[in-house]
DNA sequence: CGCGGTACTGCGCTTTGCGCAATAGTGTTC
DNA sequence: GAACACTATTGCGCAAAGCGCAGTACCGCG
């Protein structure tokens, strides 16, 4: 079973809805999405998706000494960010509909 | 938006669904998602992915010649088809509840 | 001093959906 | 009857995105 594909379009939704109320930076992003169930989620693929989301515009960044470890990389959201969010979710649950729709009736006859 | 990207991993359960209860050839898959709700979906993603999954053992096929127009290459579902449908809509349910979760609490703080 | 946990970057791979062109048969319209 | 539109399939090459892995680096502990 490759749940990975799955991820694909939507982790971009997960990562913002994870940084909704609280910035955060790459490993605790990664930690709180594992927590939440996406075990299989890939490192690379999260630090990836924040580089991703910031380079689009879609999140702040700055970066903070720690007394314990490396630096760490906090993101942020900003209004771009926040309503991307809230269009994605949009779409998420549109299209959700859409295929247990098709999951239910099977074929249209 | 772009909801192309939403598909990834989850075409090959819409098209499995949607042959559940009666075999189709390719131009008319692509009728049904799309009646179903999937109007973006492309028409090269539909014939890749039965070919796809005809390759990989889950759909049976046979072609007929049509009175009006090209033939038309049947494909219909077998045991392992089926099997794979049952355990891809449980991945496709866990999934959803997972990250419906997750948009729910946002940060897990 | 090496090992494990924390934290980030970069490289290359794979999967998969897509656009587009080509091919081909049929019916319609001017 | 030539042009066009609809049906129907194949193949090519592209792009997006998640992943594994290696490398870098900083810390504390035994």
């Amino acid at each position: 079973m490759d749940t990975s594909q799955l991820l694909k379009g939507v982790l971009d939704l997960a990562v913002l809805a994870v940084l909704r109320d609280e910035d955060g930076y790459g490993y605790d992003v990664l930690r709180r999405l594992r927590a939440g169930g996406m075990g299989e989620v890939g490192d690379a693929s999260v630090y990836g998706t924040l580089r991703r989301l910031y380079k689009a515009g879609l999140l702040t960044s700055y970066v903070v000494p720690s007394d314990e470890g490396p630096h760490r990389k906090y993101y942020g959201m900003n209004d771009a960010g926040r309503e991307r969010l809230v269009e994605s979710e949009k779409a998420w649950r549109a299209f959700q509909e859409t295929l247990d729709a098709i999951l239910r009736k099977g074929a249209v006859a």
